[in-house]
DNA sequence: TTAGATGCATAATTCACTTATGTATTAAGC
DNA sequence: GCTTAATACATAAGTGAATTATGCATCTAA
């Protein structure tokens, strides 16, 4: 696991990213796709999950579709237009700051 | 200027780093060189970096000497043993961290 | 002479996160 | 059949590293 003091911040561009992606996913569909591309060593917990989406959906770069499996709900999230612009631009925001911080670090990023 | 979210958690990677590649620095100075190798991108408060270097030599990874330049007090701050491995390791957390991210978010860096 | 840079410091506040807890369904192991 | 773990959502309480605000003092240039 990653020493987490890092990761902070970089939860919304996680999920946007992703979800620019991978289309259509649900919460927990998400935790386990960011494990499985960070080999393990991101695991997002719950109490973070839900309220980041949450907070992305009520400023309406996400929309949610609810879906019963059985008698399991599943809530699929997906990009609104809003949504796919600011994905690219955290993107981007994080390329900056990875540049920078290799600057200020004097190391080699490859 | 960085989204300041992104900067969270790499404040002490930043402080040891800079004191290692420019060993003996006082606080100020700090500011300034940060601010300088990351071409104005990264500004570092007062309010962060104090308490930072205070916790810092109280943990043992810093040392300190105090100087009087005229009437005006200097406290540089430099590595002490435990704060060379510990720059080393959180340079390598970094590194390591970057690395996951670019696989999370399925982005080059170079 | 006064504004801006230099130089240190701490207190109050914010807010993204962790930890803890709660509910419920489904699948697998014994 | 029962229990554990995985699946699936959600929120509340607490933490802690940052921002913001404030304070003090010296030096320099306009």
């Amino acid at each position: 696991m990653h020493s987490p003091e890092l990761l902070k911040g970089t939860l919304q561009t996680i999920l946007l990213k992703v979800l620019k992606d991978h289309g259509k996913m649900y919460g927990y569909e998400i935790t386990q796709r960011v494990k499985e591309l960070s080999e393990e060593r991101l695991l997002l917990t719950e109490g973070a999950l839900y309220p980041a989406l949450h907070k992305l959906e009520a400023e309406g770069v996400l929309k949610t579709e609810t879906v019963m499996m059985g008698k399991r709900v599943r809530k699929y999230y997906s990009l609104t237009t809003d949504g796919r612009s600011l994905a690219k631009e955290r993107v981007n925001e994080f390329i900056d700051f990875i540049k920078t911080m290799s600057n200020v670090l004097q190391v080699q990023i490859n």
